[in-house]
DNA sequence: TTAAATTTTTAGACAAGTCTAAATTTTTAA
DNA sequence: TTAAAAATTTAGACTTGTCTAAAAATTTAA
């Protein structure tokens, strides 16, 4: 149907668009690690086979067949990451590379299977919605952390940041999803918080704050 | 580590080596459905690589180094294939091309975990052995049903064609895996036979015969 | 409002893998 | 033992996806 290459780009779009409603040249660029002309080529193509909306010089969107192609294999990567990290019990900073080469396994059948083999979950290890077998993403409203104020409570329900050094950073800290925490206090200085968790005392950057999101 | 296209042209090389000590350019044409000429130029490539030997117009045999991959390879797609009968219930017949996109996945840790996962399965849906973690194959040698005499018994292991066609048959008749039979009468005229199985009284082609493979 | 900076596209090249057609080598069999 | 048939390789072309360098368009800011 499409190639690697091809459902790589509309991934991207589709999580740029997440927070841009135009994305540009360059942003896909940065995030596939690829030139911008490199890029352009792709988009003609793309644009070509009606998956996305293409004004030269004016970057890109989604048309509703790239948008269901897109979420279906963001549905695929993170039914994957959690196979990995429920049933092979890996750590939530290990599973992202292994599913980026899954989320390319062609069969919905074998997802929605996989899908209620598992129990229909409907969050990945990083707290991430699961599209559901129609492409319906429950998009849960989340406020980082560091817009929290003191004497607020919340719960964890994900990061902003995915990268291994963070994820074994905030496992280090006992900061996974779930847990409840309470803003103790902001320090004026450097914006660095002071959290209440299990009844212990986390002291935690500005930089942290920001990549955490709260349910309250 | 090595492209989709050379681990294709490994396995296969693994798979046609087990009948014919050199494996000609135009068999393994034909098992990949591409033409000798490109056949010529992978295994050039192949042969830089020292993963096959190349004599031009002799045929190839795998190195150490190329067995190596081939049978990580087949271990892989032979895992897959259990996971998906075992765990998400499809049927024998259609697992293999699943397994062909899943087998590419690159990670040993994941499907080491996935084998310890499953219990370390011996064989595939298909009766064929899974190698072990270290690349050990366990082949346990097989006679076709059709040089089985009247009188003799014997349990099903194994079946020498896998398409889909064939194994939706043995399904239909109940000549699967593990199942116990007789060779109650082989029919001069046309070699066909009849079976004892369950207490009940089967009829195969000598074609069928030929394809299931018997331990005594 | 225009010049400079930035972004994006175009032009031309390259690697991987495939193809057809033609040339070469090996095998078969008269 | 040699001519025909079959198998294999070579030559040249094409597609996908990438790159660098240069040109063109857009944005920024004096
Ligand atoms: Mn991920
Ligand atoms: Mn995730
Ligand atoms: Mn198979
Ligand atoms: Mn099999």
């Amino acid at each position: 149907m499409n190639t690697l290459a091809e459902e790589n780009y509309l991934k991207s779009i589709y999580h740029l668009a997440l927070s841009s409603a135009n994305v540009s040249t360059n942003q896909l660029a940065a995030l596939l690690k690829t030139k911008a002309s490199s890029v352009t080529d792709m988009l003609k193509k793309l644009a070509d086979k009606e998956l996305i909306n293409y004004t030269p010089y004016q970057g890109v969107n989604l048309t509703a067949a790239g948008e269901k192609i897109a979420v279906n294999i963001i549905r695929k990567h993170r039914l994957w990451e959690y196979f990995l990290v429920e049933k092979l019990n890996f750590k939530w900073d290990q599973v992202h590379d292994m599913a980026e080469e899954m989320e390319h396994i062609s069969s919905n059948e074998l997802i929605d299977r996989l899908d209620k083999f598992m129990g229909f979950p409907k969050h990945d290890p990083h707290g991430d919605p699961i599209p559901d077998c129609n492409g319906l993403v429950k998009t849960h409203h989340l406020e980082p952390l560091s817009s929290i104020v003191p004497g607020q409570h919340g719960t964890i329900c994900g990061v902003r940041n995915h990268s291994t050094m963070f994820l074994q950073y905030l496992e280090k800290q006992s900061l996974t999803i779930g847990k409840k925490i309470k803003v103790a206090e902001t320090i004026e200085f450097d914006h660095s918080m002071i959290l209440q968790m299990e009844g212990k005392e986390i002291q935690i950057s500005r930089e942290v704050a920001n990549n955490l999101l709260i349910a309250q």
